[in-house]
DNA sequence: ATAATCTCTATCATAATAGTAGAGTATAAG
DNA sequence: CTTATACTCTACTATTATGATAGAGATTAT
């Protein structure tokens, strides 16, 4: 697994978002500014989470993003590969892979196979709800705000 | 981490070679065919490995490489470090990172940080003798070499 | 001498990544 | 019913990494 700019932005604007779950939308200007993201490159990001499910957007004044679903549905897990694709460290252990013609005899499969297994079970098992809850202790010491 | 074709065969290699330890040199020629990389390519990369202390060579008739330390004292992570650098799923948790500004803030870091530690864990605990070992049992069943 | 083998540097094609640009569409408010 | 605001859609572009390929040179056993 890589971790792209696309990504990263994504799961900050995720977050971004959770954290104005019961407010009103929050507009890609807002999203853009405050995580240092390239306005023109956000809209796109946004675009391909609102066909991913994770976001719903309203147009005109007063319109934005919001969370297609509550900050407790979303798992880090999910974003990351909606936006990155799998989470492997080579592709010979990626679902629908079919090419490797000896599978069961590479002796470096069953180990690529372990690292993906334990950085899924990492990032499936955070939700976007326990980042807010992390978020706001950190906020509260550091006054830092995305 | 994401293991490009250029650390992949650099790991096929040196397992041959491990399986080899004992032998004669054994040619790039040789080692391309049974791993199915590009001659060219490999050559480069054995180079590589040289420089980094791995392999050393023989040139001219009889020639051609060896490890240059027992594969005991080979880790999986050496030469995943050294061909595809760092074991981390982002750039902010790499050591020598300097540019993030909120390191202590941001929700995200930590995570990433556990990612990166868990799959050194893996890639740190096994060397080229388990590898080679493990083979032996793979190949008995299977008939394969590598 | 010569054949086999490693060494070194340059070059190249393709794809992914990280954007940028600009015209179009919907909506709230006056 | 116009206008300002904000999302939508498609196309384009620059840079870098990746995965090679090419060819001339150096070394060594026989």
């Amino acid at each position: 697994m890589r971790i792209t700019y696309r990504g990263d932005y994504a799961l900050k604007t995720i977050l971004d978002l959770a954290l104005h779950y019961h407010n009103s939308p929050v507009t890609i200007h807002n999203l853009a500014l405050r995580a240092d993201i390239p306005i023109k490159f956000l809209e796109q990001i946004l675009l391909d989470l609102k066909k991913g499910g994770f976001v719903e957007s309203r147009r005109g004044k007063i319109g934005g993003y919001m969370l297609a679903k509550p900050p407790s549905k979303i798992k880090l897990g999910q974003i990351i590969r909606f936006m990155d694709g799998e989470i492997s460290p080579i592709a010979c252990v990626d679902n629908n892979y079919k090419r490797c013609s000896h599978i069961s005899k590479c002796a470096f499969r069953s180990i690529w196979q372990k690292v993906a297994d334990s950085t899924s079970r990492i990032v499936d098992n955070i939700t976007f709800e326990d980042l807010v809850k992390k978020n706001k202790n950190l906020t509260s010491k550091f006054t830092y705000q995305i």
